[in-house]
DNA sequence: CACACAACCTGTCAGC
DNA sequence: TGCTGACAGGTTGTGT
């Protein structure tokens, strides 16, 4: 998925679009995602007027009127694409549009998920916070609850890598299998370390390198795999800013060695994900 | 409790 | 062109 950046930047794009608009038609083109949808979830959005919307690590919050919310996961291969009022002539939902949102002012806006691992669900907004989903995340990377002493604490007694560590969404919510070897390349610490050992001046550095590479990537409008669109439709672009994620055999962004005679960025797989690294530079 | 791994599902790409 | 296998941004459930 979309990643913290990219459900900030889909949640920026839905909050210009939405907010203030009624609902004024909803389908749903199958019965579920990764889990049931919501009963009659059609028939509870419609006629509710969208009141603002927030992010939650790489949840998508949409606040409605009736004090209810709906909360969208885009998983994997999720999207939300925006048709505004000029370009829904003729629209007939494409592959995998399993949810269509119809405003009033006529913008159309897809929930298209290939793979389904996103999900949905309507719920409270009393009990946002104690939601299942939410219970047990962990700070936002961005807000003031995550710190070095924070992460320190965390990381202390963790027998698993740091990167392993850094994809707990309950050590930090939102950072996913792209920033999190970014983040480790830009602090200069190598994923294969014990987190345990990531204390010190490591975490100092680490802190601020995630933030860093979360904030270039929202600031770009969130980073693209060929098949992510944004809500106006574009393509993002910040994948030709990665210094080390998807250039196995290559150089780093940093890196002044000859990727012929010291192999260049390292590929391993850690807990089932690709890991990309640079031997030289992350310790 | 903490961790590794499989499963969920579809699409794309490289290689034959 | 067609087939096969590997791989893909995430999370949950199971087993050790």
């Amino acid at each position: 998925m979309p990643e913290l950046p990219e459900v900030e930047t889909v949640c920026r794009g839905l909050s210009a679009t939405l907010e203030g608009q009624v609902l004024r038609q909803v389908d749903q083109h199958r019965p579920d995602l990764r889990f049931p949808l919501p009963k009659r979830l059609a028939q509870r959005l419609t006629g509710r007027r969208v009141e603002r919307i927030t992010r939650r690590a790489k949840y998508i919050l949409i606040h409605l009127d009736n004090a209810l919310v709906l909360m969208i996961h885009l998983g994997m291969s999720g999207r939300m694409v925006v048709l505004p009022p000029d370009r829904t002539a003729g629209f007939v939902p494409a592959k995998h549009d399993h949810v269509v949102f119809h405003a009033g002012d006529g913008t159309i806006v897809t929930f298209n998920d290939a793979r389904r691992f996103g999900m949905m669900d309507l719920v409270s907004a009393a009990d946002l916070e104690r939601h299942r989903l939410l219970a047990d995340l962990g700070p936002e990377p961005l807000g003031n609850g995550f710190h070095a002493p924070y992460l320190s604490d965390k990381l202390a007694g963790r027998r698993t890598s740091i990167k392993a560590a850094l994809l707990d969404q309950r050590v930090v919510a939102g950072l996913g299998n792209i920033y999190v070897c970014e983040a480790l390349f830009m602090a200069g610490i190598s994923p294969r370390r014990l987190a345990s050992s990531v204390a010190g001046q490591r975490v100092e550095r680490l802190v601020p390198a995630i933030r860093e590479v979360l904030e270039a990537a929202i600031a770009a409008g969130g980073s693209s795999l060929r098949d992510y669109v944004q809500t106006d439709g574009e393509l993002g672009y910040f994948q030709h800013a990665w210094a080390v994620y998807g250039r196995e055999g290559g150089a780093c962004r940093d890196c002044r060695c000859v990727p012929e005679q010291t192999g260049g960025v390292r590929r391993l797989v850690q807990s089932g994900r690709s890991t990309f690294y640079c031997p030289l530079q992350q310790r």
